[in-house]
DNA sequence: AGCACGCCGACT
DNA sequence: GTCGGCGTGCTC
């Protein structure tokens, strides 16, 4: 009987998506369990792997099977239970299943083969050669085998001679997997007992001063310091106490420590608030789940200011009490420090922070935290999902709406649905929070009573939601107003400057200048490899390609016609600003948008100025609409209200009553009541109307039924499916060949493509068409959308289809991208 | 994914 | 004759 240990390599190509046997060479047995990770020699490479499965025996015989190379950490990074969330994942979003269970890794251990070269046991080198490699063998031949990507960067001249001593032998070479970074360490002085250092002072020379007054200060604390800090201390060097270590009088080790992003951080400590009836009502279900240990979903629809935070927090409260874990999900751009002191402040050392700002290095920290038992809640944007907690009592996902918890790139899963069959495995309680929740979401509240629903319809004390006025911009430009502002809004600013109260401005748009268009003849800037319009930057006064990066110079004359008149188009929030300049001398603004927020900290900063009122406008894109909450916002506005419906996505007027919704909840959260005004083209718009009475139920019955009539999710599903080559007529054919397979095999299978009959089981596929991208990075780009309802299993069928063709597909150089649900139709 | 093995053109 | 081009196939 044989050890045996089941292994995904990460590649990640379908062929290699299976598990590949290795023998566990007795060094390692102990180390290795369900979620270790590994290297593997892997067809004459070392690679990393994850072992999600052991045997006694292999499903290969002995003689092919080789032994693992390493285990890779001291405390395997991945629970079962995440293994088995990942092999969910592979097959709910058709993805490779080393590349799910690498999303749940912090990067940091995203491991990669490092090559090291060495010279061979009695290997000789003539004079000459030694001369030629130019210092190569002679760093070499020290001992130390060398990376072989360091000696490449250091002697690109002679990757010939590297190469001819590796055929001939005469150098080889190893393999060995590297994270991309350890744990931070701090040397450290852990002084000996008192004895020994009233000793050691006797021993020392006499003229050892510095020594001297080290060991006083250690007598004097005895606790271990970093040896950076003691030196300072003592204002010596850390030589002076190495040199005490090397006479062994104290101890010097190396001490892993945390990089902790709020380490320089105080935290008031916040106590559970007296809950309103509203705020009790909705907990009590929640906690009555929890005491019952039972696997529920709740969506908690509350208005902005309903004070759903609170409720969030005392769940958790009660989460915790019972000895389980909870993870709080919050989209990206929500994630200011605001929400993070909320959870720090009640909860203190026990919440674990993950977001993108942290460099890899604090995240992984982070990480390890949760995973050594360290913490026991996690805050963060999508990927905290993966949190590596043992014992999940509560998952709580706030703005449950919001599109950044679907990841664009591969593995393409939503965190929504990866909550709740995490929560399955763990007999969790899932809570979906939001003021306007997806039609996915409210469907299934309403019409399958999972999740159960309950409401929190008014802000907390009695204060009122914002009124909302309309502002019909056409109106505005036929009695000459060709400004930015509406009168309108331009008076209600004034009334807010003249009151010393704070106004938040929304532009649905970034960028100074979106496109650049000839007023000649017509001549628009596009990217030469994207077909994207270019972007003007008016920093670098170029155009340039927001998908893959060209940039060209600004042009003076229309490149076609010639012409002069070629001009910027478009409304971005630098020009917003100064016409803000122009129109109210004198005001203070806060320009919050990609360009000004991107260095480390700037969030944080404009947050803080505008919230001690050293601005009277908050100006910005989305960013602004989301989670804040100021006390002297008393207006909000919205600039071009209608940009974002002109979109080719069926959910343009779902995420524009959102969004609008979402900003409006910005004014008058506190004692000041507060006003919203919203400028548009298009004022009679379901989406723009119904966010003037509130009416989140009216823009939802309307908009469910033209998802209905058109099949739509929530009462459809969709696949979409992304070819991409240099060749036209290569994705035509290829495509054609993907829509008649999926198609004969769902006429197989019995399944009718008429969607016109309410209620039955029904496929379509469209396209191939060429896709709103329709070219990137020299890749022209065409898409089959499977379009599906009932008890159908598209994906499965896509997935064969996938396989079957895959040779075709492989020989052809195509490269295929499945997109399972997807949320953006771009 | 990458590396080895294998079969045809322009060089020492 | 050989070096090396990259097409196909496999990796425990």
């Amino acid at each position: 009987m044989t050890a045996v240990a089941r292994v995904i390599v990460d590649v990640p190509s379908r062929e290699t998506d299976r598990t590949f046997d290795y023998l566990i060479p007795d060094r390692l047995s102990g180390w290795v369990e369900i979620g270790t990770r590994v290297a593997v020699p892997f067809g004459g490479r070392t690679l990393q792997g994850i072992v999600t499965g052991l045997g006694a025996d292999a499903e290969v015989e002995l003689a092919r099977m080789k032994p693992l190379e390493d285990v890779l950490d001291a405390i395997t990074p991945l629970s079962s239970e995440l293994v088995q969330l990942g092999v969910w994942m592979s097959k709910r979003w058709l993805c490779p299943l080393t590349i799910a269970l690498q999303a749940m890794l912090p990067a940091a251990l995203k491991g990669r083969a490092e090559k090291y070269v060495f010279p061979a046991e009695g290997a000789e080198w003539s004079d000459e050669e030694t001369a030629q490699s130019g210092g190569l063998l002679h760093a070499l031949r020290k001992g130390q085998p060398l990376k072989l990507s360091g000696l490449l960067q250091h002697y690109p001249e002679h990757g010939d001679l590297l190469r001819r001593w590796l055929l001939d032998g005469r150098l080889e070479e190893r393999q060995k997997v590297e994270d991309r970074l350890s744990v931070k360490t701090v040397q450290t002085v852990f002084p000996s007992d008192a004895e020994t250092l009233k000793r050691a002072v006797a021993e020392l020379p006499a003229r050892a001063h510095k020594q001297r007054e080290v060991l006083a200060y250690l007598a004097d604390q005895p606790e271990p310091i970093g040896v950076q800090r003691l030196a300072e201390a003592v204002s010596t060097t850390p030589s002076t106490i190495r040199s005490l270590a090397e006479r062994g009088w104290i101890d010097i080790r190396a001490v892993t420590e945390d990089r902790d992003p709020y380490a320089d951080r105080d935290f008031p400590v916040s106590l559970p608030m007296q809950l309103t009836p509203a705020q009790a009502a909705a907990l009590l279900p929640i906690n009555d789940a929890l005491e019952q240990r039972s696997n529920e979903v709740f969506l908690l629809h509350g208005v902005t200011g309903s004070g759903k935070t609170e409720v969030y927090l005392q769940a958790i409260q009660r989460c915790m009490e019972s000895g389980r874990e909870a993870i709080v999900l919050v989209p990206e751009i929500a994630l200011t420090p605001q929400m993070v002191e909320r959870f720090k402040s009640r909860f203190g050392a026990r919440v674990a922070v993950l977001h993108s700002r942290l460099s890899q290095g604090e995240r992984y920290d982070e990480w390890r935290k949760i995973r050594e038992g360290r913490a026991q809640v996690a805050v963060g944007a999508r990927s905290a999902i993966f949190a590596p907690f043992s014992k999940i009592g509560l998952i709580v996902i706030d703005e449950e709406h919001e599109t950044s918890y679907k990841q664009e790139e591969s593995p393409k899963y939503h965190a929504r649905d990866v909550a709740v069959e995490r929560a399955r495995l763990h007999g969790a309680v899932v809570v979906l929070g939001s003021a306007t929740p997806s039609l996915e979401t409210y469907q299934a509240a309403v019409d399958g009573g999972r999740p159960k629903y309950i409401a929190m319809p008014e802000r907390v004390a009695d204060r009122p939601l914002p009124g909302v006025r309309i502002v019909d911009m056409r109106e505005e430009l036929k009695l000459g107003n060709r400004a930015m502002f509406s009168r309108e809004l331009a008076e209600a600013l004034r009334d807010r400057l003249d009151r010393n109260e704070q106004t938040v401005l929304l532009l649905n748009r970034r960028g100074y200048a979106t496109f650049v268009m000839c007023r000649s003849c017509g001549y628009t800037a596009a990217c030469p490899h994207c077909e994207i319009s270019l972007t003007y930057h008016r920093g670098s006064h170029n155009l340039r390609c927001h998908y893959c990066g060209y940039a060209e110079a600004e042009p003076k004359v229309c490149p076609s016609c010639e012409s002069p008149h070629i001009r910027f188009f478009g409304t971005g929030t630098q020009k917003v600003e100064e016409a803000l300049a122009e129109a109210f001398p004198g005001i203070r603004v806060i320009r919050m948008d990609v360009d000004t927020t991107t260095e480390k900290g700037s969030h944080e900063k404009w947050l803080t100025q505008f919230r001690e009122r050293r601005a009277d406008v908050l100006l910005g894109t989305q960013m602004v609409a989301k989670g804040l909450d100021f006390p002297y916002v008393t207006l909000v506005g919205v600039l071009a209200a209608d940009a974002a419906l002109r979109l080719p996505d069926f959910r343009a007027s779902e995420r524009t009553f959102q969004l609008l919704t979402q900003v409006a909840g910005r004014a008058g959260r506190h004692e000041l009541p507060g006003e919203v005004i919203i400028q548009t083209y298009d004022p009679e718009h379901v989406s723009i109307d119904s966010v003037r009475g509130h009416d989140y139920k009216g823009f939802v019955t309307k908009e469910l039924h033209v998802r209905r009539q058109l099949g739509y999710p929530p009462y459809g599903r969709l696949i979409a499916i992304t070819l991409s080559h240099e060749s036209v007529p290569m994705l035509l054919s290829v495509g054609e060949q993907f829509a008649m397979r999926i198609r004969e095999k769902a006429a197989a299978l019995g399944i009718s493509s008429d969607f016109t009959e309410p209620g039955r089981a029904a496929l379509e596929v469209l396209g191939p068409v060429s896709s709103p991208i329709a070219r990137l990075k020299d890749r022209y780009r065409f898409q089959c959308m499977v379009k599906y309802r009932g008890d159908v299993d598209a994906s499965f069928l896509a997935s064969q289809v996938l396989q079957e063709m895959g040779d075709a597909v492989k020989r052809g150089g195509l490269q295929v991208s499945v997109d399972v649900d997807p949320q953006m139709m771009l």
